[in-house]
DNA sequence: GAGTTTGAAACT
DNA sequence: CAGTTTCAAACTC
């Protein structure tokens, strides 16, 4: 369990006089989780489990939250997340057994810069990432802390949540066993936690918000909805974080931005492991590229998104049933791979034996026609050498490969080529820029713009004339085809300055004689 | 864009 | 575990 320290608190705006709206939670770390023996009743609150295919359903029960201390409840205990460490060797909190997530302590509170109302919480040596919501009217302010002056990690303590006067002691039970996956490390620019292999969840106010209006039918799995505290009419929806981000796009939760509490959108929350061993800044770089799965449902490991233990979004597939609507599916194919192997959602490119190359394929490939040097080849598409555990035939993934080091000099050749088109076309569109810049005040004095008919068809003819002689004088002076290039373009631009230069002049001699 | 090739995943 | 089938991405034309 954990409950807000008075040294996060003193952080964060959880102001005794203005009530916290949200709180932060967290998943429950199924390793050595036990398996539930008794859960205290539930009270209310529809529990969903979410959890991304790499961290497979684990139900968390919010159990009966008139209670204020752990001790008034029956059943097991979890801890979430304990509240001090003073030391780092504190072994973690598992009056049920519950690993991997102890050892943590709340360090920062790191205010999202463009998300006054999210706020994260780094739990260093946690695998999660939390994530804390305020209202606007807290989120800036600095008050005392409204949980209790618990302090002692050593036990676990009930979640405490302060709602105004009210404080609700929220003890979470486990409710099954779970394989775990390591969860994907953030993708986001709000990686200012630097926790590697993290998950995100927002507690935010399930009634009555105005603002906030979800559609508790289809409330992403893993949220967990609890009552007001006395019958309150403040609740609280424990929502994955991860699902904030594609909530944005998606219509099954209803998170309105725009009446005072916008919706994260500064922040990735999408837990993902690292795609082909690439760091995260590698594949936060470029978006995921949409499937297309027709047959699978997105359901298989076919599927890349499904298989990267994400949620289709903006794909092309058909019949998909990786999505909020068919979770029910999606955690039955989870499971069912998971079943087959235990490591299916664990990335596939990892450390290598000592003294191989740092990453390489966990089970190694099995070409047989690609030499290992196509796209193919999941080590070749990985950019790691094929290893001693591949099976491949013929490879040619290899360090003193010629073949590989042919195409290797090719890809170069073809990538410096690319950048100096991009950097002349950039230069150009600069100076053309620059020119229209220099003339147009001159020009719309006369009130407006170049008209574009002075680009005519022999002024068209004239200047591929003068671009093509460049042309033939780089090749008779056999110029390099890099420095052709540049000479044409720079005839470009030349040609460029003289139409605009005489269109200038036209226009002006034009005013001068009121035609 | 359609058709082919490829190898991982799924199945038997 | 091996052989076969299915699948979606990579590739070619």
């Amino acid at each position: 369990f954990f409950s807000l320290s008075p040294q996060i608190t003193k952080k964060t705006p959880a102001s005794s006089a203005a009530p916290i709206k949200f709180i932060i939670t967290k998943t429950v770390n199924s390793k050595g989780l036990s398996p539930q023996t008794s859960v205290p009743p539930v009270i209310a609150g529809r529990v969903l489990t979410q959890n991304s295919p790499v961290m497979p359903p684990r139900t968390i029960t919010l159990s009966e939250p008139h209670n204020t201390t752990i001790q008034s409840i029956p059943g097991k205990k979890i801890a979430i997340s304990p509240l001090k460490s003073p030391s780092k060797n504190i072994k973690p909190v598992q009056s049920v057994a519950v690993g991997g997530v102890g050892g943590s302590q709340f360090k920062t509170i790191i205010p999202l810069a463009t998300q006054p109302n999210v706020q994260q919480i780094q739990v260093p040596g946690s695998r999660f990432h939390y994530v804390r919501l305020v209202t606007a009217t807290t989120a800036s302010s600095t008050g005392q802390p409204s949980g209790p002056s618990t302090s002692s990690i050593q036990t676990a303590k009930p979640m405490v949540v302060s709602a105004g006067a009210v404080r609700m002691s929220v003890p979470i039970v486990p409710a099954q066993t779970m394989k775990q996956v390591a969860p994907k490390p953030l993708t986001s620019a709000a990686q200012v936690v630097t926790t590697t292999q993290t998950q995100q969840r927002l507690i935010m106010p399930a009634t009555p918000l105005p603002q906030i209006q979800p559609n508790f039918t289809n409330l992403p799995p893993g949220t967990v909805l609890a009552p007001a505290p006395g019958g309150g009419n403040v609740g609280y929806a424990v929502v994955p974080a991860q699902y904030v981000t594609q909530l944005q796009q998606s219509p099954f939760v209803t998170l309105a931005s725009s009446s005072g509490f916008p919706a994260p959108a500064g922040i990735q929350t999408q837990a993902r492991l690292p795609l082909n061993g690439l760091s995260t800044a590698e594949t936060t770089s470029r978006p995921r590229k949409p499937c297309n799965c027709t047959k699978s449902q997105c359901l298989k490991l076919y599927c890349d998104c499904f298989a990267n233990g994400e949620f289709c979004n903006n794909c092309n597939c058909n019949n998909c049933f990786n999505n909020l609507e068919h979770e029910t599916e999606r955690l039955k194919a989870i499971k069912t791979c998971l079943d087959r192997n235990p490591e299916a959602f664990k990335p596939k490119i990892g450390k290598g034996k000592e003294g191989e190359s740092d990453r390489r394929h966990s089970k190694g490939c099995n070409c047989k026609r690609s030499g290992c040097l196509k796209n193919y080849c999941e080590c070749y598409e990985a950019k790691i050498m094929c290893s001693s555990i591949c099976k491949c035939i013929g490879c040619k993934n290899f360090e003193e490969s010629p073949e590989r080091k042919t195409l290797m000099h090719l890809a170069d050749a073809a990538e410096v080529r690319v950048q100096q088109q991009t950097a002349a076309k950039t230069k150009l569109s600069s100076q053309i820029s620059d020119l229209l810049m220099r003339t147009t005040p001159v020009i719309s004095s006369g009130g407006g713009r170049l008209p574009y008919t002075f680009v005519t068809k022999e002024v068209l003819e004239a200047t591929c004339e003068c671009l093509l002689e460049q042309a033939k004088k780089a090749e008779q002076t056999h110029q390099p085809q890099a420095e052709a290039e540049r000479m044409i373009l720079e005839e470009f631009g030349h040609c460029l300055m003289r139409i605009i230069s005489s269109a200038g002049k036209a226009k002006a001699d034009c005013a001068s004689i009121n035609c």
